[in-house]
DNA sequence: TCCTGTATGCAATCGGGTTGCATTTTTTTG
DNA sequence: CAAAAAAATGCAACCCGATTGCATACAGGA
């Protein structure tokens, strides 16, 4: 329960935690699932939708938090695993569902290789699958 | 090369072949990438953004097209290979270039599957590389 | 304390996606 | 074949997430 865990990420990272970005870090350890920027602000009252995302941008450049791309149409972010930056190792599997519009981190579920071919150059891996998570199938029409 | 072909695709799906569907299916057909609704925009100075976006629905319903989304903020939509409908087998691996914004199909590299958790169920997937593709990495700064 | 660079909030803008509605085109029907 | 109904299209407006310009607040160093 310390009350600098969060600076002490960020400090090992390259960021200055000033109080906002400590509590967009706070925010983001705390929910158990990506989030998007409206979540985001919505949760946090006291910031500012642009501050939330310039914060987002800092933590995206210095390795925090990395974007992924659910297809939902709005981008969530999820905190790194890897201490020092996301290798593909680190990288698993994320699902949408298209009923509750949630999406889950498959953490246990690693990204399969691939070979890309001559003169391609990965930078990162989204494996993203869309369809009824498990809560959602058991109940059929629950509007 | 006969006139009629994308005729003939459009009411094998199911579709009433309209002159703007066969406008939009051939220039799809024509693209050796995945297009945006930008693009097409762009290639069909006749049509209107919304009448394309209409047709793009209707053949997204028919599994004529699929939508891939390369992270790069913009739909992009691609012919379905299969004659019936796409199933996860017919899926490739695709690829966007952060420095030309070109999605590439690899569609001699099929998606590695995964084994779900109980209770999910899979509707598509999506297997996005991000990276620099081979024109791109060979000339380092040609801006 | 003063100065400088960074961080923040506010408001405005941008752009892709989407929709309402009137018009045109096609199909159906008498 | 003409009238009526249905489908397709174009135009303009709207929605909403993402992004930026700018003025202010703040932190750290001289």
């Amino acid at each position: 329960m310390e009350i600098v865990k969060e600076s002490l990420i960020l400090e090992r990272k390259g960021v200055k935690p000033t109080a906002n970005r400590i509590l967009v870090l706070r925010t983001m350890l705390a929910a158990s699932h990506p989030i998007s920027l409206r979540e985001l602000v919505m949760l946090l009252e006291t910031m500012d939708k642009s501050s939330i995302f310039r914060v987002l941008n800092i933590f995206s450049v210095h390795h925090i938090v990395h974007a992924i791309e659910d297809g939902s149409g709005t981008i969530k972010y999820e905190i790194c695993s890897g201490e020092k930056f996301c290798s593909i190792h680190d990288m698993h599997t994320h699902f949408y569902c298209e009923v509750c519009h949630q999406t889950f981190c498959f953490k246990n579920i690693h990204i399969p290789e691939i070979q890309l071919p001559e003169g391609f150059f990965m930078d990162s891996i989204n494996y993203m699958v869309k369809g009824v998570c498990a809560k959602c199938s058991r109940k059929p029409a629950s509007k």
